[in-house]
DNA sequence: CCCTGCAACGTAATCGTTTACTGTAATTAA
DNA sequence: TTAATTACAGTAAACGATTACGTTGCAGGG
């Protein structure tokens, strides 16, 4: 089998120099018509496919950008990887898509590999708090933006809704429905952004509305489906008093709505509830589930916007805070 | 800003060849301990960084395969990845995630960009049947390796459940419960696995134990939750009687039971419904979906395999048929 | 008629690796 | 003692592009 074509064979069928050749592949100026016609023909009847691996080694840049996920199996990411590489096609960049895991396990490893490809850059989604990502990040110099998290230590611009201030809207939400007993599926205590900080914001809801706070209406469930069927069942198990239940995402919320149907309860006639992020799963659920929306396709895409500003323009991206919204489903209901 | 250090730095701060300094990189033979650690040492005092787009270029390998899906909005293709993504980790490769859309209309262009970076493999996902995306696989050239499809016109191995006979278990499945009147939600009749196959088992299902096949009990619904909503409601409104329902997917099963939903009717104590796939929707819905589990993750897995097995070993691969099973939940009820 | 300017090319260095050849000294076998 | 082998290491040519710089020829101005 031989090997593929190259300019040189393509520019010696052709009767021209390699530098006219790549020329006209880039659309340069610097040669006639009947040179680019006959370099054209060179090329189609060698069956000449271009090589970027060469003009990645030469211009030092890849054209490729990474994006950290530390979950495959939500559909939370989706929708921002979605954004992401619409956006990225639209400027002819690949997108790698990284899969680091919810302990940021794999992170080292990747960010070692990521390097070495000489990715330009890499956006990183909601990533685990406790391992430091952001510094290895940080210290490998690639370019990067967060989405939906933020880095406390560095520096990072990042791209998220005030978690803080949705959550309080969505507690003021179940409050203005009549709401006096909330319950919330919080995250993690140590999630920086989704866990502490939506907390804070019920917290500060129900102290604004001189609700009292019980703190045992308070369970961690992590942000998974599993464990957030865990903590679902033991709050209900408990014999606390509660007409609504704020969940820190649309799967625990699920979760809640699953573990109610488990014990012949059912949503909003026993409990009404409010999930977060507005993901396909709050769609899909039964009921409907009314929740926070972020505009997370608009996230990823805007992400990708910000990182190549920094690479191809070099402007530091400025931060940004987005707006959110609360969709009105099924999943609760006015006391 | 000074460039990143390359190994002919790393040489002459060591005083070496390159040529030595990439042996110990490669951990090759012929060097002496002494060298090893004068070169590391050189390594670490400079921040030396690994280059691998040189190296591709001169292997002409770059360890990187592209997974070609239809759709990021379904979890259907999660598991699948998960398990190219950690077989590929295993291996040092890479895997870069092409969404080419439903209608296969950004495949062209992906193709031509994925020679271009001289991925080594692709893995294709169930890929639409329309648009010839098999032949434009099969004339770029690249190994290819097929998932949860098949080609009719090239000879592309594959790896999938036998949707025919998968289809024809849920069908005899709810037959065994008793039902007598099943309705179908068919995805696409031009699908030639997932829809014509899938139909095809339903179909002899219901010959094979004297059933009664009516027509106006198959509805084409396509593969994802909207249209499946449409086609559901569209059953629910005609006025023809059925007991149980076969669905092309998760999906479109739970979109039925949302209809249901809709129009005040409940599973299965109005009608029993079995799925296809046992995604996370399946087991997230209420009722959890009794459903028809593919072995995504494994076909992923093995999907990997058999495209470095071509690569590597140069094995041309043989097509594999996995096994599926029935998962029973909550939504199929004996009558 | 000479000089300038520009369009249309070609030459060759370069990007950062890998590796086929060589070369040398030390070790081993005979 | 000598030849053969081995371990260790260097030289330089690829890999397939890009591009700075140089060259040529010709049109037009003076």
């Amino acid at each position: 089998m031989s090997n593929s074509p190259t300019i040189k064979d393509v520019a010696a069928k052709a009767n021209v120099s390699v530098a006219t050749v790549s020329r006209v592949l880039n659309g340069l100026s610097g040669f006639s018509v009947e040179t680019e016609k006959k370099v054209r023909e060179a090329m189609a009847s060698l069956g000449y496919q271009y090589n970027a691996i060469a003009r990645n080694l030469k211009m030092k840049k890849t054209n490729t950008i990474a994006v950290l996920i530390p979950r495959v199996e939500t559909t939370f990411y989706l929708n921002i990887l979605n954004g992401i590489e619409d956006a990225a096609n639209d400027q002819n960049y690949s997108m790698m898509v990284c899969h680091v895991g919810i302990s940021g396990s794999r992170t080292r490893e990747y960010i070692k590999m990521l390097t070495e490809r000489q990715v330009d850059g890499i956006i990183g989604c909601s990533l685990p708090p406790d391992e430091g990502i952001d510094k290895l990040i940080a210290e490998s110099g690639v370019p990067c933006v967060l989405v939906s998290t933020l880095s406390t230590r560095y520096s990072i611009p990042y791209i998220r809704v005030d978690d803080c201030e949705a959550a309080y809207a969505a507690t003021s939400y179940l409050i203005a429905k009549g709401h006096k007993s909330i319950a919330m599926l919080a995250g993690t205590k140590d999630d920086v952004v989704a866990g502490k900080l939506r907390l804070e914001g019920y917290q500060k809801a129900l102290a604004d509305h001189r609700l009292p706070m019980d703190e045992e209406l308070i369970e961690y469930t992590g942000f998974s489906y599993e464990t957030g069927l865990q903590a679902a069942r033991k709050l209900l198990k408990s014999q606390k008093k509660f007409t609504g239940i704020v969940a820190c995402c649309d799967e625990v919320a699920v979760a809640a709505i699953m573990a109610a149907y488990e014990s012949g309860l059912s949503v909003p006639e026993d409990f009404s509830i409010i999930g977060y992020d507005n993901t396909r799963t709050a769609e899909m659920a039964i009921p409907p589930l009314t929740t926070v929306s972020q505009p997370l396709y608009e996230m990823g895409k805007r992400a990708f916007q910000m990182l190549t500003g920094l690479l191809e323009n070099g402007i530091r991206p400025e931060s940004e805070i987005m707006p959110f919204e609360i969709v009105e489903r099924k999943s609760v209901r006015q006391v």
